[in-house]
DNA sequence: GTTCGTTGTCAAAGCGCTTTGGAATTTCGG
DNA sequence: CCGAAATTCCAAAGCGCTTTGACAACGAAC
């Protein structure tokens, strides 16, 4: 059933029919609601593909996932799309996953950009100085990033959370309750939260004259294997941390078992504050010890993303062009005074 | 750029460059060269949507994606998205992906199908009597569906792994153990591969005539939360069991933690099999007491379906309708010998 | 020298929709 | 009752691509 087949039914010509389905004014009611009823009988949909080529939008948001053979499928980014999903579903909007190898994001974002078949960009895992940006400024297509990106000036449409100053405010937290000795569980180096959190660490510490040494922090991916790797170094050097800041959930995961397994005491010997993102199968209030937390949702941050995403292909608009969020930081029991 | 725009440029007809471009044989060496280099200097891609429209070929498989916001995001969603992904990026196809509320999964999916955005769909979570297995048959579009229904002929194309046999294999090593209290932790009791685990238990427990009582059993959604709520409830029986089932390892981590809880050690007291679904941030060897598993990889289960429905796709044929998928049983210390 | 395949190219007809620019028809103020 | 404005509808022109059917041009075969 095409748009030709029901305007020759209904005795209608195309333009009206078409015109009665996208709510033109010039339509008479009476019409509008034959046609309407004529689509219901028949249960005619629009040609995706069609109206794409006659309108240029496509309803459709695009996204470059990060695949590869060897790499992990993250935890986080699940997550993350579901919120935009649940967004994204009540505005009949889908998304367009362009799967890519890590090395050709930039490439990736391109190919997807002019394949026409998205009317808007989203990017996440922002690294500093992140090369994506200058090709998205340059592609005259509405784009979104999650994060920012260290080093360039931030003159883009971006939502954040507040990275520096959320780890700032834990190690603020520990630095009172007479913790001296820190280390600091991070993501992957050249990821732009990984910069920013340890920029708050380093800014809370120096306010009381204290370093954070080189082999006291630690870069990774995220996984519960690396945060129990990591911990056991820290664990073995001359003058172990009490104090332990963790970038995820996942990451304290391990680090938690490596603590364990040396036979120290969690919120006792050893304080850790780690970052939430809300992840629903891991609940820092679950946790054997439960964790005191920086927590920020990220699944709303992809409910709040595509809402401005969505708002701007439709001309909804305007939306503010930057976000950045505050973290809440919830006290629980993995941490306490330094033991003396 | 656009094509007419090309081969005003070479001086060609849009029908050469067209077959030039799509390796069409009738068109001379020298000019498909011309016309390739052509494109390397230009950067010209056509555009997909009026391809599409042309062709009726989308080069995109289509899956729903259930969200809502009280819904949880699966780990194993993001997990088996990883696997479709890598290989999807192979044959330069993409996903659309379409969020729906979980109730209208029907709807969703029809809407997907036939809005022509995806020449093949993929569908998962099966149910038993799974009411999307009608329509897909009824949609001559290509389909392949992870799982199985139980309760309906199986003369549809699926992927599914040996979850009956799974189980009963399991549940045989722990007899053998001189186990004779059982209990399972299972997935939603709708889903298809709940239905078979516990037909597993049971058949193996029937040969040696036990029986699995209904309170010993526990369907709920996968997150460790529930699993350790189950397990406390099962600890708590009269006759607590000492070998426990678990559908899932993220279902493990919060019924181990009831269990030491509890103040009982895995692998003497109590022992447990999960299955392992070989997720990359939880793996059974880490846990603190390395845990026995039947292992069957989501991710590589994905990759193959994106092979076989991209193969269908594009005509590589011919693939086999139906595979089933054998899981191995892999013994670690959460196995013992049964408690006297 | 005519006929017949080949080979390389092209013009034009869609694919199913939106939208422009009119053309009928009705409404209404004066 | 007339002309103008408002209302309701339509024919046709794209959108950018693929594909069909035809047509030169060129040797090879008779």
């Amino acid at each position: 059933m095409n748009l030709k087949q029901l305007s020759e039914m209904l005795g209608l010509s195309q333009t009206t029919v078409s015109r009665a389905l996208n709510g033109y004014p010039e339509v008479n009611e009476a019409t509008r609601e034959r046609v309407l009823r004529a689509v219901q009988e028949t249960g005619y949909r629009p040609n995706k593909a069609a109206q794409r080529l006659a309108t240029g939008k496509a309803g459709s948001i695009g996204l470059v996932m990060p695949t590869a053979p060897g790499h992990y499928s993250d935890v986080h980014f699940g997550e993350f799309l579901t919120g935009l999903g649940e967004e994204a579903v009540r505005h009949d909007f889908h998304f367009v996953i362009m799967p890519a190898d890590p090395d050709d994001e930039v490439g990736a974002l391109r190919r997807l950009a002019i394949s026409g078949n998205v009317d808007a960009l989203f990017v996440a895992y922002m690294r500093g100085h992140d090369p994506r940006l200058p090709l998205l400024k340059s592609l005259s297509m509405p784009f979104l990033v999650h994060g920012r990106s260290y080093g360039i000036e931030p003159d883009y449409p971006y939502l954040d959370i507040d990275n520096e100053g959320a780890f700032y405010d834990a190690t603020r937290l520990l630095l009172q309750l007479g913790h001296t000795r820190f280390c600091l569980l991070n993501g992957p180096e050249h990821l732009d939260f990984a910069i920013r959190r340890k920029k708050g660490v380093v800014s809370a510490l120096a306010e009381r004259g204290l370093e954070l040494p080189e082999n006291c922090t630690s870069h990774m991916s995220m996984t519960d294997e690396h945060g129990q790797f990591a911990m056991e170094r820290f664990l073995q050097l001359p003058e172990p941390p009490t104090a332990i800041l963790c970038s995820s959930t996942v990451l304290a995961l391990g680090a938690i078992r490596a603590v364990t397994q040396a036979g120290l005491k969690l919120g006792e010997d050893i304080s850790l504050i780690a970052h939430d993102d809300v992840l629903p199968h891991l609940k820092p209030e679950n946790f054997s010890v439960p964790l005191t937390t920086t927590r920020s949702s990220l699944r709303a941050a992809g409910v709040r993303i595509a809402e401005r995403l969505i708002g701007t292909v439709k001309q909804d608009g305007p939306f503010p062009e930057q976000e950045l969020w505050k973290t809440e930081l919830i006290v629980r029991a993995s941490t306490g005074a330094a033991p003396r």
